[in-house]
DNA sequence: GGTCAATTTTTGTGATCACATATCACAAAT
DNA sequence: ATTTGTGATATGTGATCACAAAAATTGACC
């Protein structure tokens, strides 16, 4: 018995001495699937392409055991799927599929604005803005690269402070879902269809703690990227 | 033990002649990944019981290799969860946990509503009344197990109506995960709190094909849901 | 030269083995 | 009596092997 609780593993039993290194122990299969999905999320995928097993195991230098069971995660979560024959791919670009994900992505991104709304400081607001303020400045130097992370800095800011972990991670999901159709803003004009009236409206909303205004301008930038995306040509579907 | 288990896996080798390819060709894990599934949604573990990879095996007469696999993409999807130590457990209650869930929910199921609404033919809306009925009627016969399965069907009835594949596995990813919050709908009283009126508002809304009006009753009625189980006893935190 | 069948190669699935770590039980020491 | 160290057992992870099915290649024959 003892007290009910060994307890070997974790943080600050007594002592805090030191304050020693985390000493994260994360399986090959924990790395593989965050690169692929970090990869995915990125656009580092084509549409359509398939993934097998083994070319990833000789990639990464590993045995195919890891890979196959990130590969399953992926596919189980819809970032990957998995044909009839087995085969695993990326999910080809398709017209049905992005407004299914938009529109998913803008129903739990409202409900992760409005948490958020009452939890944000005034300073993590005033971050958000200069969030904005970067993101106009990769516009204008003409740095998609840089204006996806400040994108995407910004709006997990917001998701983040909805302490919601299991919300955040269904984002999470949904963005990598739509990595692979950045492929459709690289592709063409270059030219990021801009939405920073949207990100202002946003934090203006949050500034003033009008969570049902700070979803609905959400959902509206949710929904003009959707249909930024959408009307781009090579979109079959 | 386990030292005579040559094969288990071979799906009837010989005979491929007159019955037709069986066409969808579950693999092992799949299977494994349904049962658990299946069983966690309708309250089949219980809430903190560990699940060991070895354990399954046994029960299952396979080896390691599909339970691992079916195992990580239930924790990968939260339905069961990893302590740092690598142990699988079914996630214990926790009243965070539950309204967290029951938020997510909310907003999945009404954007499923909404959509929905536009699709359901009368013959539909006219089944879910009847499934209304089964639910009266299961609840005055004292069957809970048959009204958990009447209220599942008429749920889904109206999810699977919104023809968004995406937005349905994830609406049934957070019924798994509920599953085990049913425990405390058993263990007390028994009375099912009673949210037929929620539901006839359902139908009526839908109906009227008035998509925001069912949308909302829909949410009314996860809220109602998710009260009764928090006002429970017996739920920590 | 083209078509179809047979063969080879690729690929995914499952089993088994090897190893590191965690958990538990028990003995020894303070 | 509580704590600490040691050993035994249990458990998860990764590698390798075997096998089946699908894909790609080759070859023969028309």
């Amino acid at each position: 018995m003892t007290a009910t609780k060994p307890a070997a593993r974790t943080r600050e039993p007594g002592r805090k001495k030191l304050a020693h290194a985390p000493l994260v122990r994360q399986t090959l299969q924990d790395q593989l699937y965050q690169r692929v999905r970090d990869a995915l999320a990125a656009g580092g995928f084509f549409p359509g392409e398939t993934v097998t097993i083994r070319a990833l195991a000789d990639q990464f230098e590993t045995s195919t055991m890891p890979v196959r069971e990130a590969l399953r995660r992926l596919v189980s979560e819809a970032s990957l799927e998995m044909l009839p024959n087995r085969t695993v791919r990326v999910p080809p670009l398709s017209t049905v599929r992005l407004v299914e994900l938009c529109r998913i992505r803008g129903a739990l991104e409202r409900l992760a604005t409005e948490l958020a709304t009452a939890r944000l400081t005034n300073q993590q607001i005033l971050r958000l803005d200069r969030a904005c303020d970067d993101m106009e400045a990769a516009l204008d130097g003409q740095t998609p690269g840089l204006y996806l992370r400040h994108h995407r800095a910004f709006h997990f800011g917001i998701y983040k402070a909805a302490e919601s972990p299991l919300l955040l991670s269904m984002i999470e999901n949904t963005w990598v879902q739509l990595g692979p159709y950045l492929h459709l803003l690289f592709d063409q004009s270059g030219a990021v269809e801009t939405p920073e009236v949207h990100h202002r409206e946003i934090v203006a909303a949050l500034r003033a703690r009008d969570g049902e205004g700070a979803a609905q301008a959400v959902a509206r930038d949710a929904q003009s990227a959707a249909l930024a995306l959408a009307e781009s040509d090579s979109l079959p579907d």
